[in-house]
Formats: C-alpha cells, sequence, structure tokens
DNA sequence: TTCCTATTTGGCATAATAACCAAGTTGTGG
DNA sequence: CCACAACTTGGTTATTATGCCAAATAGGAA
C-alpha cells in the first residue's frame, strides 16, 4: 500500500471509528430527527454529560455532526445525513449473520 | 436507553468497528474486485501475514467477509457488498469538512 | 515420513478508547 | 459581583485494539 493510499483508507477509517460506538450511532439517530441540545441527549443516553459532551466532539471532529451556541445551552445538528444510508446494509448485515448462524445449528 | 435499544445499536457498533481501520477497509475495496487469498492481501497490504489474517477473522467475525480453504490457501470473498455503499458518503464527509476547512480559512 | 508453504493463534508490549469525577468556562439572572 | 446551569476539559484508570515474533496447524510434494 502506497503512501497516497494509506493517507486514503486512514482518512476513511477516522470517519468510520468516529460512528463505531453505540452511543454515538444513537446520537447519530436522534440527529436525525432534528437538533438536540447536549443536555436533552444526556438524558436519553443515560450517562455522564462529560462523556456525552466527548461522543459529541468525537463526531464533530469527523465533521459528522455541527454545533451552535445559544445561550447557555449548545445544540448539536447532524451535518451529513448520508451516513443513516449505511444502517441498512450494516442491519442486513446482522440478519444475514442471524440466518448463517441458524443454518449452522441446522 | 432502555437494554433493547442498547443491544441494537451495540450490534451495529460491532459491524461498524469491524471497518473501522484502514487495512480493513482497503481489503473491503480489494475483495470488491473478487476473492483474493490471505498471501495477495498480505502482499498488497504490506504488512506482517499474521497481522493480516487477523484483519480478517475480524471483518469475518463481524460478517462481513466469508472464507473458503482451497488446499492451502484460504481465500476470502467480500459477502456483505452494500458496506461499499458507505464510501460514497464517507467521502462526502471528508470532502465537506475540506470545503469548510477552506472557508474558515479564507 | 519429512520438508515446505500458507495460515492461524499465543504471548506480549504499546497505543488508543472510554467513562467517571472534579475543576474550569461561559452565559443568565438576581 | 455572585450564584447557578450548561458544557467542556483535565486527570486517572480500566478495557480494548494493534502489531510483531514465535510457535502451532494443515495441506501438498518429494
Amino acid at each position: 500500500m502506497d503512501q497516497k493510499t494509506r493517507a486514503k483508507y486512514e482518512a476513511r477509517a477516522r470517519i468510520i471509528k468516529a460512528l463505531a460506538h453505540p452511543s454515538r450511532l444513537y446520537i447519530v439517530d436522534l440527529l436525525n430527527e432534528g437538533e438536540r441540545c447536549v443536555c436533552e441527549l444526556t438524558e436519553k443516553i443515560n450517562a455522564d454529560m462529560s462523556t456525552v459532551s466527548r461522543h459529541l466532539s468525537v463526531l464533530k471532529a469527523a465533521g459528522i455532526v455541527s454545533d451552535e451556541k445559544r445561550g447557555t445551552q449548545v445544540y448539536y445538528s447532524l451535518c451529513v445525513p448520508c451516513v443513516l444510508n449505511f444502517f441498512g446494509c450494516v442491519e442486513a448485515v446482522i440478519k444475514t449473520a442471524a440466518v448463517k448462524q441458524m443454518e449452522s445449528v441446522g
């Protein structure tokens, strides 16, 4: 793998890695319905606000969400909705694996 | 997040995590052109064969690739090509981020 | 059987993640 | 200015991920 190719796949991996966490996937789904402030997301996810804030910063650094401060709250929104298209395929992978599992069991 | 919801997002995250590595993304692209044995992939990736073998086992455990032993070689192939659809979106994220970067710089 | 090639797995060292608590920031209202 | 709420960031610790070397497995050929 030459340098240029490596850089290309590293860039892609950075984006995908940002999505590779259950809470962050949940956040993406929630933001698909509209912007949410950190406290709303924290309530839904049921984790420490500092933890949620870090997840959001990971998504933001990857360019998947954007934030806007209004008063004392910070609202996050999904800036690349196409990431949701992937979830259908992910579900397909899960289902296919389940079917194979059934078959191998008998 | 209730138990069921958590399980759903954890299952999704497992699949996405399996893709979240430059070498594994490269492997997926290579396998999209057709099956490849471990030695061919090793040559392309330019890493230790044991390392490549581990990457393949991660993809296999996630249900993204399947393997078939023929003689002394093991051929891997992509069993869920839809994962490739996602790369377009990933490129879009990268491009959007680049544009924003440009704008903020001026 | 014995040697050789292809691949996987064990062991280990190092790096990257994740989560919590505590402390620091910033904006609002009294 | 002071107190409070909403966030973010620093520090620490535990868990997980990576990568390489060496050893184990499996198939093919001599």
